[in-house]
DNA sequence: ATTAGTGGTGTTTTT
DNA sequence: CACCACTAAT
């Protein structure tokens, strides 16, 4: 069949898409076409009838890379995507471990924690056990347990060679106790879960393997062990894995990401095929040929090599400025010429390593009225008027979980004080019990203990109670809205000075239920899931079309798409061999049955919130510049890009300096961001920089004189300085690059000091540095400087030979 | 129980 | 600088 799909699609990429069903990898660079080729792929396979929409599993590692996919099968096929496993390795293993909690070990309600919540409850673990916190920092520590998972090793597993590690992993087995007692999970917990699951139980194992004749994975690169592993064991030996990533992109191994991953694939997973896509769509010329030259300075590469039919394009624009206020002024100057010429701000991004950097950059564009909007910053489910509304929700679903207890259980206040809390642990260690567990029996029969502290935890187990049994019956948003209301969070942040905020995101926390509710998808996907496995059928397809056409508003299209997804497809790979016409009186509602479904709704809604932790900000439609870290840009694009703080220290930063491969990976970083741009580039630093209400003094990243000069336009300040080069033009060697140590702010020095703090200076032996400090004046004046890779030092002016550089 | 004030500490990137 | 944990005072 010659399929319109498959139009205008280059050779590397009509051969990727049309590939046999067997393990392939397809390296596609930036701007290759990536995302078109896994959808057009995903509807291919569809359109020919080689699977059945529910027989493909497509894994993503954000939301809205999994959106995107969605969508654009959707615009492709004439079926309505839900029940598809198209989603994040999070989402899908949570999917995995809803339908099988039992087999996997987990309450049905279980509750997932975000980072913030696992670094609350490993420091209570630590409180509980009198670990010095000193010598144990609670976020190292819950980052040890997170990377144990993300390898795959439970706490028996891990080796330890040293009192320190043995700890840590006494921590970790503490830790995990706790969580299964209260019923939580973590992130890396969703999956190792998942994995295990799947490896101990093979019924399960084979169910999805029947199921999942093609998989097909976005991103490799930024898979980890965990992951890797996971893939292997639902793929088994004879389904296709079609994956796509990047080695040059890999940006996430601080989390465990592995790019050898990639490498390891061909031999683990039997890849017959390697496709490269190598010829980008997105960037005119000479942004690419930075990008190449850029990434070509990495000895750890598969070896790829974009190019472009598009002209050179304008040439790349470098900004040296003074300080980061200058940096600032000078972005924005730009941005008002480009709006001025029409290119909308959507189209222009502002990028940065560290998100400490918005700071400056906010306040000059605030200052000069520009819109923006930031990504990355404090997100809505992270807000802490959503989390205490949404524990006591966690308390409605599950009154065991402790951290919920905790975050709540005194506020609004209700005078139960440290006193109360520690006794309340005290009595669940005692009984080895839950913290509510406790709190009942306390306010019940047992009047042992005075009445003052007694009075407020009884109030609070009153309240829950009664939250429960109101939920009992009621939609999710009314459940919310009840839940404001009765916990006093209301009232609380009404009397609050800046509560009108608060007030409002609770609002919008009902309205998001709302329409959560209002999502057929989501109730579909999980009667679909349950119900297929259940009773071992065609029966997904069955609920899937049933339910559609009861619950979605729009029935008859429903009803289309059921028959589409029905028709032809019942030999198809992807569910188990039977007539799905003849298990249609199997509905869904009777298949799952065990849970009241608003309770089921409720569970969704907090996985939903922990899994997708919500745009930060509101106004996301309107026409603003686009502000974010170059981690939070990838998989982006925008007509004009600025690259700010290009600075030895900041970009690459020095922490990355120590770790093997720590540059290589600063450099795909830097890659990344380059090969965001579309038609115009700018690559910005500033000499000094406030951080840490310090002031720093750097030199140039080692990234910019990786970008051949030819390629590259200077800009100057309006204000030219004083003739003079910069840490910019010192001379290439190579060695000169290296981070800034910490530095004190200038002290403002005396007459007859020829240098200023903050100038460029170049010295015979050590080259080029820059002036960091100085003290003493005439023949006893010494200046500090910092010479980059030869290290910080000090010199007599009298004797050292100093040049302005 | 809550508040204000102090001092110490760190701070890359995030599903 | 900004966030915390802890202390002292109300």
């Amino acid at each position: 069949m010659q399929s319109r799909l498959l139009e205008n699609l280059n050779p590397e990429q009509l051969a990727a898409v049309t590939l046999p069903r067997e393990s392939a990898m397809i390296l596609a660079g930036a701007g290759s076409g990536k995302t078109r080729v896994l959808t057009t792929r995903i509807a291919w396979l569809i359109e020919t009838r080689q699977v059945n929409p529910l027989g493909l599993l497509a894994v993503t590692f954000t939301n809205k890379a999994a959106r995107e996919m969605l969508t654009r099968i959707s615009a492709m096929l004439p079926i309505n995507t839900r029940g598809m496993w198209v989603g994040t390795f999070h989402g899908l293993a949570n999917r995995m471990l809803r339908a099988h909690h039992r087999d996997a070990g987990l309450p049905q309600t279980f509750q997932i924690m975000d980072t913030a919540d696992q670094v609350a409850m490993v420091k209570r673990m630590m409180k509980a056990n009198g670990i010095d916190e000193e010598r144990f920092k609670p976020r190292d520590t819950a980052w040890f347990i997170s990377a144990q998972k993300d390898a795959g090793l439970r706490p028996g597993s891990v080796e330890a060679f040293d009192d320190h590690t043995r700890q840590l992993v006494e921590i970790y087995a503490m830790y995990e106790a706790q969580c299964q007692r209260e019923g939580v999970t973590d992130f890396a917990e969703l999956i190792l879960r998942s994995y295990e699951l799947l490896a101990r139980n093979e019924a399960i194992r084979e169910h999805y393997r029947a199921r999942f004749a093609h998989i097909l994975v976005d991103e490799f690169q930024d898979t980890n062990r965990l992951q890797f592993d996971w893939l292997k064991l639902i793929a088994g030996a004879q389904n296709a894995v079609f994956a796509v990533g990047d080695d040059d992109q890999s940006v996430y191994s601080f989390r465990g990401a592995k790019v050898a991953n990639m490498r390891d694939f061909e031999r683990e997973f039997n890849a017959g095929t390697i496709i490269k896509l190598e010829q980008n769509y997105r960037s005119h010329g000479n942004i690419l040929e930075a990008a190449n030259v850029l990434i070509g300075h990495n000895q750890q590469r598969l070896g790829k090599n974009l190019w472009t039919s598009e002209s050179q394009g304008e040439p790349i624009r470098l900004f040296e400025a003074q300080t980061d206020f200058e940096e600032a002024q000078f972005i924005v100057e730009q941005v008002r010429d480009l709006k001025a010429t029409g290119v909308p701000l959507v189209e222009v991004a502002l990028l940065y390593r560290s998100n400490a950097q918005s700071r400056v950059l906010e306040h000059a564009l605030f200052s000069a009225g520009l819109p923006y909007r930031v990504y990355g910053g404090l997100r809505f489910f992270e807000r802490q008027e959503i989390k205490h509304a949404l524990a006591y929700l966690r308390l409605v679903a599950n009154p065991d979980d402790d951290a919920a207890l905790l975050r709540v259980i005194n506020f609004p206040t209700r005078g139960i004080g440290a006193r109360s809390i520690e006794q309340l642990q005290d009595a669940a260690r005692a009984g080895g019990t839950s913290l509510w567990q406790a709190a009942c029996s306390r306010g019940g029969s047992r009047g042992g203990s005075p009445d003052a502290p007694r009075k407020g935890v009884e109030g609070f187990v009153l309240l829950i109670d009664r939250l429960r049994n109101e939920c009992a019956g009621i939609t999710l948003p009314e459940m919310i809205e009840a839940v404001i209301e009765r916990s006093g969070l209301r009232t609380h942040y009404e009397t609050e000075r800046e509560g009108a905020d608060r007030i409002a995101n609770l609002d919008e926390l009902v309205n998001a239920a709302a329409q959560f509710s209002d999502d057929p998808m989501r109730m579909l996907e999980m009667e679909a899931d349950a119900d297929s496995f259940a009773s071992q059928g065609p029966t997904a397809l069955a609920a899937a079309r049933q339910a559609g056409a009861t619950l979605d508003p729009h029935a008859a299209e429903a009803e289309a798409d059921a028959a589409m997804l029905a028709a032809g497809f019942e030999d198809m790979p992807g569910l188990p061999p039977g007539d799905a016409s003849a298990d249609i009186a199997a509905t869904a509602g009777t298949a799952l049955a065990p849970a009241e479904p608003a309770d089921q709704l409720l569970i969704q809604f907090l996985s939903h919130a922990s899994l997708e932790a919500g745009d930060n900000q509101a106004n996301a439609g309107d026409d603003a510049l686009q502000l974010m870290t170059v981690h939070a840009a990838k998989g982006l694009e925008f007509h004009t890009v600025f690259a700010s703080g290009l600075e030895e220290g900041l970009f690459p930063h020095e922490n990355s300096l120590n770790d093997a491969g720590g540059v290589e990976e600063e450099r795909r970083l830097m890659y990344v961001a380059v090969t965001r741009a579309r038609r115009r580039l700018y690559l910005t630093f500033a000499q000094s920089r406030m951080l840490h209400g310090q002031t720093r003094y750097n030199v140039a990243s080692r990234f910019l004189r990786e970008t051949p000069v030819k390629l590259l336009k200077r800009l100057s300040p309006t204000y030219e300085r004083g003739g003079g080069s910069t840490s910019f033009d010192r001379p290439r060697t190579p060695s000169s690059y290296a981070p800034v140590q910490v530095q004190q702010a200038p002290k403002i020095e005396a007459a007859g000091m020829p240098f200023r703090i903050g100038q460029n200076v170049r010295h015979a032996k050590f080259g080029g540095g820059v002036i960091i400090d100085a003290e003493g004046r005439g023949s006893d004046a010494r200046v500090q400087v910092n010479f980059g890779r030869e290290g910080v030092k000090w010199l007599a002016l009298a004797y050292a030979k100093l040049d302005p550089a």
